[in-house]
DNA sequence: GCAAATTAATGATTTATTCAAG
DNA sequence: CTTGAATAAATCATTAATTTGC
């Protein structure tokens, strides 16, 4: 019995499924390199469709296959024999150099420096209003980045 | 009028007062690396109480209090003229190398190697179940990481 | 004395590395 | 060996110190 329940029953780590990998791709393909809070959101539940799957799996699925294909294109751009970069294909490569292409190369708001990736740490339990004085502004900026550590209490077996 | 009211009236980002600095500090020297969610929060609830503050500032004060005495260890060892550690004061000193004295100083569970930081994506707007399925285990090591990018809907002025 | 101009600190993000499950 | 998860290092961006010219 206990016929495999794919996902993760266990409950170690997300390990994904065909369909989500798919997805998840096709919207790497599509431009996407850092979602934001509301588009984890939708992403997670869209994926969770065809598996359990949190919000956190989604975001680091991006962080991992953003730093490998930057890896990956370094390793090939070096381990060639021609030299590093160069060749020029008669295409505008994109020759991302070691490190500065973030900046987002999502469809909209092309310019966008990198600011702010705020949190909301709010809403982790109860509402505890903290000591909600002049609190007026901080939504302007402020918003979900929500980054969190936790050790539930000690070690994890391990 | 108007008299400076401290904190940060008009919302860009946390600046601590004294008293806060002060109980950082002190949970710091006290041994406190990288607090949990939950220490966290009692922290950000304790130093709530003079200025407004958030938990990742928390979060954020303690990684860039470590890496930043990490740094500065390191150039005064590399600008000391006697060679690199040794010495031997007798004492077993920690000669924390580089790195690799991460693994929590809390003060319980010294082995422990990095393990886990769970999130809590859930949460945080409403409680969409997800495809809440076989789930009995996540609640094990899954924990309040929560860690969540987001840009609120385009670019941000700058 | 006082602001504009510079510099030093340090809060906030992103990227690179590492660890370990499968 | 692949890759999800987590941490550390590097970087960016603001704010406070401070210096400087008036």
């Amino acid at each position: 019995m206990c016929l495999h329940v794919k996902t993760h029953p266990g409950g170690t780590r997300w390990n994904p499924t065909q369909e989500q990998i798919g997805i998840l791709e096709m919207l790497y393909r599509g431009g996407m390199r850092t979602p934001n809070a509301q588009q984890i959101e939708q992403i997670t539940t869209q994926l969770g469709k065809y598996g359990k799957i949190e919000g956190k799996n989604v975001f680091y699925w991006f962080q991992n296959h953003k730093a490998r294909e930057r890896q990956k294109q370094k390793r090939s751009s070096l381990g060639l024999s021609h030299s590093p970069r160069s060749s020029s294909t008669s295409f505008s490569t994109i020759t991302l150099s070691t490190r500065g292409d973030n900046k987002q190369v999502q469809e909209s708001s092309p310019i966008l420096k990198r600011k702010c990736r705020a949190w909301s740490f709010e809403k982790l339990e109860e509402d505890k209003s903290y000591s909600r004085r002049e609190d007026e502004e901080s939504d302007k900026i402020n918003k979900t980045l929500e980054l969190f550590p936790l050790h539930p209490e000690g070690r994890i077996i391990n």
